[in-house]
DNA sequence: CGGCATCCGGACTGATACTG
DNA sequence: CAGTATCAGTCCGGATGCCG
C-alpha cells in the first residue's frame, strides 16, 4: 500500500474497527447509540421492565420503534426477554451483564450530555448570533 | 400529582432530561451518537485535522454528511472550526474542551462495544438459530 | 481545498388496524 | 397486555454540479 503515511490504522490493531466500513461492530454501535436504543438502554438501566413501562419510560417511541429496537438490542445479546405465556401474557426485559455494561457507559455519556447542557445551549446561542446575516 | 407511585423521575432531577420529549438535551444527544457524530467526534478525538483528512478516518461518510455533522457539532459547542482564508483555503476543526469530555466518554463506549463483539457475535448466532422456523 | 445547492430514490417512522 | 401487519409520509443520505 501507499508509504507515504496515509496508514489509517488509528491506534486500533482490533479486527473490529467501527471506523472501517462493513464492519459488524459499526452495526452494533449504531443500536447502541441509535435514537431509540440508547433510550431503551438507559430506561432498562434504571431496572427491568415490561413492555408498555418502557413505552412510558422512553417518552416518545411508538410501538413499532421500541419493539424493533429490543429486538435487535436483544440479538445483540444486550437485552434479555423473558416472555410468560399466561393470560395476559406478560413479558419482561432486562439487561444482561454485557447489556449493563454497555448502558453503564451509555448513561456515564448521557449524564455529562446533561449536565453540560447550558454550555451547550450558550454556545448555539451564540453561534446562531454570529450565523445571522 | 398521583402518589400512586407513577412518579416517573427517575434519578434525574435534571432540568434537561433526556428521557422527556422535546427536551434539547435529547437533540444533542442525538448529535453526539448519531450515525455520523459519534465517529466523527472519535477521529477528532485522535487528533485536529482538517476536512478531507476527516474523511478520510471516518470510512464511508460523504462530504455532505461530514459537513453537516460538524456544523452541528461545532454548534453545539463540542467541535472548534478555524478557517484560513488562504489559497489554497484551509481549515482546521479540533474538539472544544467539552467535546473532548464527551469524546472521551464516547470512545470508552465505542471500545467497550468493539473488545466485545466476539461475545455479540456469537449471541447473534444463537438469536438466529433459535429464531428460525 | 473546502465547501454549499439541488435533486431524487429508498430507508425509516409513525398512525392505524388487527391478532393471540 | 404484547405485540405484528400494512401503508402513507418524511427525511436521510449519496451523487452531481457549482463557487470562493
Amino acid at each position: 500500500m501507499g508509504e507515504t503515511g496515509t496508514a489509517p490504522v488509528r491506534e486500533s490493531g482490533s479486527p473490529f474497527d467501527v471506523f472501517s466500513r462493513q464492519c459488524p461492530s459499526r452495526v452494533t454501535l449504531e443500536h447502541v447509540t441509535g435514537r431509540w436504543g440508547s433510550l431503551t438502554l438507559g430506561a432498562l438501566y434504571e431496572s427491568g421492565a415490561r413492555f408498555n413501562e418502557l413505552r412510558r419510560r422512553v417518552d416518545g417511541v411508538s410501538e413499532k420503534m421500541l419493539s424493533q429496537t429490543l429486538h435487535a438490542l436483544e440479538r445483540d445479546g444486550l437485552v434479555h426477554r423473558d416472555a410468560r405465556l399466561t393470560n395476559p401474557p406478560r413479558v419482561d426485559y432486562a439487561l444482561t451483564p454485557l447489556g449493563r455494561e454497555v448502558a453503564s457507559r451509555l448513561m456515564g455519556l448521557i449524564q455529562l450530555v446533561e449536565g453540560r447542557m447550558p454550555e451547550v445551549v450558550e454556545a448555539r446561542d451564540r453561534y446562531d448570533a454570529a450565523h445571522r446575516t
